[in-house]
DNA sequence: CGAAATATTGACAATGATCAACTCTTGTGG
DNA sequence: CCACAAGAGTTGATCATTGTCAATATTTCG
């Protein structure tokens, strides 16, 4: 679709240059009065909550064309942090700067709702998961989710991706223990399922995996959404854009 | 604050009248192309998810003042299903018609944006329940929690509320099974935190079940947001406002 | 090379699940 | 108003998944 040159224009101007953050730095601390939203243009991050024990718990994987801060921002509640996997790079822009689209230019702002929207779909899938999927299935789930949402930023070529996460994170993110995901893992390549080495993984069996573990990809795979309306259709494709012409962006 | 005449007219005459759904109906089905969005005026009901097998995990409860199925409705992304615990007074909107918000006001477009946020941050805090804390913390979570939600749109008195929800659908919320949910309903009325029985609730010793499972409630409060904006303040309100005065909205 | 981080493995413990029975409530029809 | 069925709650016994502890590779990186 076609942005407006004003929409064009705000997407280039908005966002600063991007910001290196290295590897097991945080984007954004829990709570901080920080109020940008930071775009992620490379790299891996995690959002996480801890617990007053250390416990912790990730909610999700933030990858390249993903926002981080949209609610910390827009609404005041930096309720968890985010921390960078690997080197990152982040442009920021300031909340008052989204705020203000909703008034000027909507159909960017309608992109931002349904940047959350999406968001919080995957969050409830990962609910699910670790709710009433086992270990075996949780692992093959976020597996698949990470493969799919790669695959949708040209970022996973012949099943294979970079996977820059260890297993004491993989177990913050399972919901398990360090040990117990080392077996898991261990028994998906027993299965034939995947190929897994420390910093990369290959799907070998997807169709298997999506069986154990009841995949539904509706919810990442944008291009199969049913698109109702105008307004609907060119939210997406500026979230597309952002997705694939990054270095024009923010 | 003062809604504009203009947003107030759009609140009041947009919605439906409201119709009653009784308890066990579906609201939203998960596959299905509904593309309205459901604002609940009375009665409590649950978002939840299946997987093929019959588990069942369910997402949050839905409360008075809460919409349903905001993002399916705007993004065609209906990937859940919602059903009323107990005979519920639903008014309906098109979809449409909140998208067509975007453009039109603004201001009540935030508010809607701000409503899915909220709503991710309790998704959030859940998936933490359910990675991290063990029976005992999760279900002196979850009461809490709805116990906060409740005091906002009035209605617990003196740490007592209706609670509709039977063990087995406890058991779905927590991802637990009924019989360990039945237990440890027993051993929070054992250490007289709770007074439970089939159908309300009362907190005996608040705070000492704060300090269990460690209960943030930065995202139900609103009235403790830091509010930087005019914009954020007055969608704030908007929001409040729907939920005190529900008879005049939607 | 050596330290630190990460991964791996075994033994054992514990949280929570499953199975099965039984009780209590609630609502319905006779 | 009672009888009964269905749903909901309760409890004990046993099982399984997953966690904890501890030790040992292995990799990474200065």
């Amino acid at each position: 679709m076609k942005l407006t040159p004003e929409e064009r224009q705000w997407l280039i101007s908005a966002g600063s240059d991007p910001a290196t953050v290295y590897a097991g730095e945080e984007i954004i601390h829990a709570s901080s009065a920080d109020t940008s939203v930071h775009l992620l243009k490379s790299g891996w991050a995690c959002r996480f909550k801890l617990l007053p024990d250390g416990r912790r718990q990730i909610l999700n994987v933030v990858l390249p064309g993903d926002f981080m801060g949209l609610r910390a921002g827009l609404f005041g509640i930096a309720d968890h942090s985010v921390f960078a996997l690997n080197d990152c790079q982040v442009s920021t822009v300031p909340a008052q700067a989204i705020a203000d689209l909703f008034g000027v230019l909507p159909r960017l702002a309608m992109a931002i709702t349904w940047s959350t929207a999406r968001e919080e779909a995957m969050l409830a899938e990962h609910l699910v998961s670790l709710g009433r999927r086992n270990a075996y299935e949780r692992t093959a789930h976020l597996l698949l989710e990470l493969w799919k949402r790669l695959q949708v930023i040209d970022q996973s070529v012949d099943r294979s991706f970079d996977f820059p996460i260890t297993q004491e994170l993989l177990a913050d993110l399972l919901g398990l223990s360090v040990v117990h995901v080392n077996r898991t893992l261990r028994a998906l390549r027993r299965d034939g399922m995947i190929d897994y080495a420390t910093g990369s993984v290959r799907i070998i069996r997807p169709r298997a995996l999506l069986e154990i573990c009841a995949f539904d990809s509706a919810h990442i795979d944008t291009n199969e959404l049913p698109v109702a309306t105008d307004s609907k259709l060119e939210a997406l494709e500026i979230l597309q854009a952002k997705r694939k012409l990054q270095p024009n962006l923010l």
